[in-house]
DNA sequence: CTGCAAACTTGCAGTGACTGCAAAAAAGTC
DNA sequence: GACTTTTTTGCAGTCACTGCAAGTTTGCAG
């Protein structure tokens, strides 16, 4: 009973992850993340607590709706670019796009993030910490694209820059509504591209920068 | 008896507080983060549990011997230097100098967390979360060199940025013997500055660069 | 539809980080 | 030496998180 390439097992299995990531998100929102404890994000979720550490390593992870399956298919984007799409572009674009993707499927979800964020800025840094193992991913997908050794450092600081950028933008995106995410990060990437020892023009009250 | 600006009671915290950072690192080093309880760290340093809590927020914070201080001491520093060094140059000064100092106290420290952080990478990044405080500060004070709004994204980023750099080169380091800390947050640090859509030259085998 | 195996859920007992509170012990002051 | 202010400590309690050993559900074959 596989042939949609998703068993009933599946597809309890991904409701129950959405539910619990919901829930956590929800709650946490509602009423300050630390106000809310793992049983009742559980019991939001109907399911025991043992179960919700079967499927997120920590409230952080819920939280944040960490998709291991994000990290693989990046790299696996950054690498598929036309040959002479430069490192970094190939980097941004697949961060873009995951963006976009993200936006899509889950808008709802971010806006609440935004408000837990605005609350307590540290959840998103400390959220990010665990996913190392992804980041090693894309060092290596860069570091391939761009011909250097796993050991260099500029592919391990491109995508430090990444979820740098991802990090400041959400946190801009908080504070101004009218703004789209993908169009902060995007600015903040092209930021760390143009580098860091050019500041960037600011038209004091003209907003047509 | 503080005319030598420190009585008894502040000499006493200095010591508690050093104990406490060096016994963290020290048995972390030696047996690994998280076989090491608090309980074991304090009676190191011969102080009850309640006590390591007083002087430090998490083991994380023991772990990194976060100084807090060390905010307020880099934003002056970068307010201090003449108007025609740059926000950037001002940034990237004010971290190496503060790198430079630390080592100078307490370069066998960093020798032993240089081990801890290569069995758990994800713990340098943590550690850097909670300093999101001081970070702000630094935003501010670079903000106010580049004459840009405080919600303006270059000095979170350039603040970021920093965090990054030092995180990478530390790996870096901690994979290499032979280069001194400095010289990599420095080079890392350039990359940023000169942009990351300029992927830097690399001779393959050929140590002139 | 039955029986079996694999995957998933659950409860339970335990560890360890961290907190608030109130009392003991120093340290500084006069 | 009494008095005030800090610092240390013990204690009781909460909560995140883990390993283990059932129990339950799903998939599949006969």
């Amino acid at each position: 009973m596989n042939q949609s390439g998703e068993s009933l097992r599946d597809r309890k299995k991904r409701q129950t992850r959405t539910a619990l990531e919901r829930a956590t998100v929800r709650l946490a929102a509602e009423r300050g993340y630390d106000n809310v404890t793992v049983e009742e994000i559980a019991a939001e979720a109907d399911v025991s607590v043992r179960t919700f550490f079967n499927y997120f390593a920590s409230k952080d992870e819920a939280l944040i709706g960490a998709d291991p399956e994000a990290g693989p298919r990046m790299a696996e984007r950054i690498l598929a670019f036309p040959g002479d799409v430069t490192p970094f572009d190939a980097y941004r674009r697949s961060v873009l796009a995951e963006i976009t993707d993200e936006l899509n499927n889950a808008r709802d979800l971010w806006l609440l993030r935004k408000d837990v964020v605005m609350q307590r800025p540290d959840l998103l840094v400390r959220a990010f910490a665990n996913s190392a193992e992804s980041e090693q991913l894309l060092a290596s997908a860069v570091a391939a694209r761009a011909g250097l050794p796993e050991s260099h450092l500029y592919p391990r600081l491109l995508v430090s820059a990444g979820s740098a950028a991802f990090r400041c933008a959400v946190t801009r995106w908080a504070a101004d509504d009218s703004l789209a995410l993908g169009d902060v990060v995007g600015e903040a990437l092209d930021l760390f591209g143009a580098g860091l020892a050019h500041v960037p023009p600011y038209h004091h009250e003209g907003g047509t920068s």
